[in-house]
RNA sequence: GUGGGCGUAGCUCAGUUGGUCAGAGCGCCAGGUUGUGGCCCUGGAGGUCGCCGGUUCGAUCCCGGUCGCUCACCCCA
């Protein structure tokens, strides 16, 4: 041990050795393979950003958390905390030049400052995936089909996840027939955020008390009558006088069959009671769940049409989703759905003395070149020691070279699964117009 | 931000009612002679028992603080 001071790594965040390493890429080559599939290009943009990008947009949750500090330039800059500002600070300057619907993704890192607890770091990665410039709820359909077709990569199904949709709208027109005041929509919805985590008294007291947003009493017991059977069933029987609620109801319904023609009906319910803490939602917004709710939501989502004006770019309605590779990685590894990590290499050359290594480095300079991964020792072990790093690395054959065999022009080829040995000829191993490994000469001979 | 639990080798942990108590397994390194792995055997390296302070003749073990981890609350990318 040196006599220097130690260094741990900061609260909240994690060091990705291999193995994990390897797990975080399963699961981006996942969100990668599914987005592609559906026609999305990925994008990224600056970890940093202005603070006033969040302070502006986002909801005071997030701004609370924000990882912000003032540069070397008095610049007062934050971690992105989320990826939706970004997003629209590029497509502002853009997004006229692009066709319409953009489809992008992006697999940032996000960062907010909090004490961390069980599925909630400082840092994480989140795939974002957003459809703008396309109004219509197909294209609501189509982000919630991407986003449970990611999982489905990973080998979740429906009977691991469920996705619950709700919508601002509908919701705005049952309030309206309920005789709630529009202004107060958005503090009802704030108030029913609470309403699994808090005594339906609270939240009664939120809506019709003096201290609340003073809906009266009355009213509060209609909404939250309401919200005791929040379903679209219940709706369609209850509020059909009207026409706001009808026609709402009708596009859900809509929105339903698209997601039931793409084979997703297993996974979507509608539940009226989700609904989302950030403030710029606007319209159909969902989070998807383990349906054992044994963690946190796997993703997060909605449409929010007034965001890209926000920030100085054209008004342009958009749609899209958030899933963090925490959570997801804890219900991935929960359901044993961790994929076996055994990295390897193509080769490994064993010398058996000194004499061997200038052969050693020839071999693997040309199988390199023609695309092989290849090993040598590189501090002269024993053969017996060779042979053991060659099975740590996961070798798939191991290339011996001894001054016997290399007197007569021939090296010995093992197979390290089968321990089958073949000689085969030096110059078959360092010309470079023999495509074929060695692997396959064994097998073909 | 609030409260509970925890903090001994790289990892998983044992241990002393304060005095050879610094340990085990795994991992790592080296051997088990002369050209062959994954098993086995032997040996070794590695810890100021999270950090600081206090009590004591003496603390890894008691007390206080602090940092970190963890769970819950708050809140939710």
């Amino acid at each position: 041990m040196s006599a220097y001071r130690k260094y741990a790594k900061l609260p909240g965040f994690r060091d990705f050795p291999p193995e994990e390493l390897a797990f975080r890429n399963h699961i981006f080559d996942a969100w990668r393979r599914v987005a592609g599939r559906y026609g999305y290009r990925e994008y990224d943009g600056p970890p940093l950003e202005e603070l006033e990008l969040y302070t502006d947009k986002s909801g005071s949750e997030i701004v609370g958390q924000l990882y912000e500090f003032t540069d070397k330039g008095a610049r007062r800059v934050a971690l992105r905390p989320e990826m939706t500002p970004s997003l629209a600070r590029i497509l502002a300057g853009r997004s006229r030049a692009l066709r319409k619907p953009i489809r992008w993704f992006s697999i940032p890192q996000l960062f907010r400052y909090e004490r961390q607890q069980r599925g909630r770091l400082r840092e994480h990665f989140q795939w974002n995936v957003d459809l703008v410039g396309e109004p219509g709820t197909g294209a609501d359909a189509e982000v919630l089909a991407v986003a449970i077709d990611g999982l489905r990569e990973l080998g979740l199904g429906a009977a691991d996840i469920r996705a619950r949709v709700s919508d601002r709208i509908l919701l705005s027109g049952v309030f309206a027939a309920l005789e709630v005041p529009p202004g107060l929509t958005p503090g009802v919805f704030a108030a029913l955020d609470r309403i699994e985590r808090e005594p339906v008294e609270r939240i009664h007291e939120r809506l019709a008390g003096p201290g609340g947003l003073g809906l009266g009493r009355e009213r509060a017991d209609a909404v939250l009558e309401f919200f005791s059977d929040p379903t679209i069933g219940r709706i369609e029987r209850d509020f059909a006088g009207s026409p706001r609620v009808a026609e709402r109801g009708a596009e859900l319904r809509q929105y339903e069959s698209v997601l039931g023609d793409l084979g997703f009906a297993d996974f979507v319910e509608f539940d009226f009671s989700i609904v989302r803490g950030l403030a710029y939602y606007t319209g159909i917004v969902f989070e998807i769940f383990d349906r054992a709710g044994r963690f946190r939501a796997i993703c997060g989502g909605g449409r929010y049409d007034r965001l890209m004006e926000h920030v100085g770019g054209d008004r342009l309605s958009a749609v899209g989703f958030g899933m963090g590779d925490v959570v997801l990685g804890e219900v991935v590894r929960g359901r044993g759905l961790l994929p076996e990590y055994r990295p390897g290499v193509d080769y490994y050359i064993i010398s058996i003395s000194v004499a061997e290594a200038p052969l050693a480095r020839r071999i693997a300079g040309v199988q390199r070149r023609l695309g092989r991964s290849v090993v040598y020792t590189l501090g002269g072990k024993s053969v017996k020691k060779q042979f053991s790093s060659a099975a740590a690395l996961g070798a798939g054959s191991v290339i011996v070279l001894g001054p016997d065999e290399v007197e007569r022009g021939v090296a010995v080829v093992r197979e390290m699964a089968s321990g089958q040995e073949r000689e085969i000829p030096i110059a078959e191993l360092t010309d470079p117009a023999r495509g074929k490994s060695p692997s396959e000469t064994l097998r073909a001979s």
